[in-house]
DNA sequence: AGTAGGTGTTAAATACTGTTAAACCAAAAA
DNA sequence: TTTTTGGTTTAACAGTATTTAACACCTACT
């Protein structure tokens, strides 16, 4: 479940400002537009976004001081310059203000995205992961221990097991797909797997038994739900 | 005080290559100079590096290629490429297989290590520089000296049992894959390779087995986990 | 009620893994 | 050269995980 990535962009020129604005939004980010330094900068401090494309050359403040000036109170958002000339200084002093990548005009839109998803991709590395622990009824699942504990019982869980039962808790009393939980744990979702699945269900029935109010229901033709009640 | 950065430069060209690897040193870092990417991958599988830059087109094995294969053992390492034509797809294909940066030839050294800079800048802030030793557990493990640590027992380690371990602890938490570590430690993953991989998995577990919250799990048919509580 | 396709369950077959020990091999020492 | 040594691979067997097969049963629909 990806969540819309907020962009900042200050571009004086209202037309490629415009054209990048919209198709940035096409490929499903927000998108927020400024047209010099000193309104971007604003905006910046008033909202919140996780990335900014800056022109270099603009009027009332330029990119490198509105990048300064955001570095001042936010050393970690990622900085993005666009620059009509390739000027060794440019470059150098792009970098040196704290920007983590610049693209010279004319540029391949294309590539201004890929080049975001990567520097992205480094920054977001630090969202933490789910820890894994979900209480079922009166049992509890870890899924990095791969233990399903009740009481001073502890199951330890198979691979696929420990998988499905994952997908189950996620779901936990809603309905979770046979098509997606067979394509999440066994990559495809032909026939022989479907039934390889059910076997894992009854295995899975079998170990929850101990407490009444745990169930896996089957939805006939959907999949099934781990239901507590 | 900033330790050498440790770069290993993969060119077929020796008059860029050497070029390159002499600035670089000049410049304060530490430079392996490789011309092919097969030579390339085996160099980083030994030692511990920093940052890789690769050229794209290269005999034996290519920079993509490669790429795909040190990503399989090692998530993080930043990867720039170098490539001789600036055509969109190379692009997209340099990030999509996990590359951070890509530079078009000719290039300026000056920008190559101003755009090093920001990368590691990024890098840097999320993890600690791996310098080749790792804590596990109550252990403390040193890829360099080949040494299993854990209080006043030290356990000198093999050739391989180094390797596959260094490997086990870069995915700390996260699955080998077997194909991955056998390419990687092995060179082949025929079937009997895969046996002696779980010889050396079996070593292992008794090297850690005095900490009873590190354990190597086996996720079945995939590969192994170095799990730490 | 009849039918087709979906599900529940068990058991057998297959594939994969854990471990130990012996065989092999290359480099160092005698 | 021969012997020793240490590392690695191969073999063998035990054990575990997963898939396939078989058959009984259920559900939705006509």
């Amino acid at each position: 479940m990806n969540k819309k990535t907020k962009i900042l962009l200050v571009e004086d020129d209202p037309n490629l400002g415009t054209l990048l604005s919209e198709y940035l939004v096409a490929k499903g980010n927000e998108c927020t537009l400024r047209t010099n330094g000193q309104e971007g900068f604003e905006t910046f401090v008033k909202g919140t976004f996780d990335f900014l494309i800056l022109d270099v050359m603009m009027p009332v403040k330029d990119g490198f001081t509105m990048a300064k000036e955001i570095r001042g109170i936010d050393k970690d958002v990622p900085i993005l310059f666009l620059t009509a000339k390739s000027l060794k200084e440019d470059t150098l002093q792009g970098f040196n203000v704290g920007g983590d990548d610049y693209m010279t005009k004319p540029f391949s839109m294309e590539e201004l995205l890929v080049r975001m998803g990567a520097i992205l991709r480094r920054t977001q590395g630090n969202e933490e992961q789910d820890q894994g622990a979900y209480n079922v009824g009166t049992y509890q699942f870890d899924f990095n221990q791969r233990l399903l504990i009740n009481g001073v019982d502890e199951q330890k869980l198979t691979t696929k097991e420990n998988a499905l039962l994952k997908l189950l808790c996620k779901n936990i009393n809603g309905v979770l797909e046979r098509n997606h939980a067979l394509n999440a744990v066994w990559g495809d979702d032909n026939y022989f797997n479907g039934r390889s699945m059910d076997v894992y269900i009854a295995k899975l029935r079998k170990y929850l038994k101990k407490d009444e109010n745990v169930e896996i229901v089957n939805v006939h033709g959907k999949g099934f739900k781990l239901f507590v009640k």
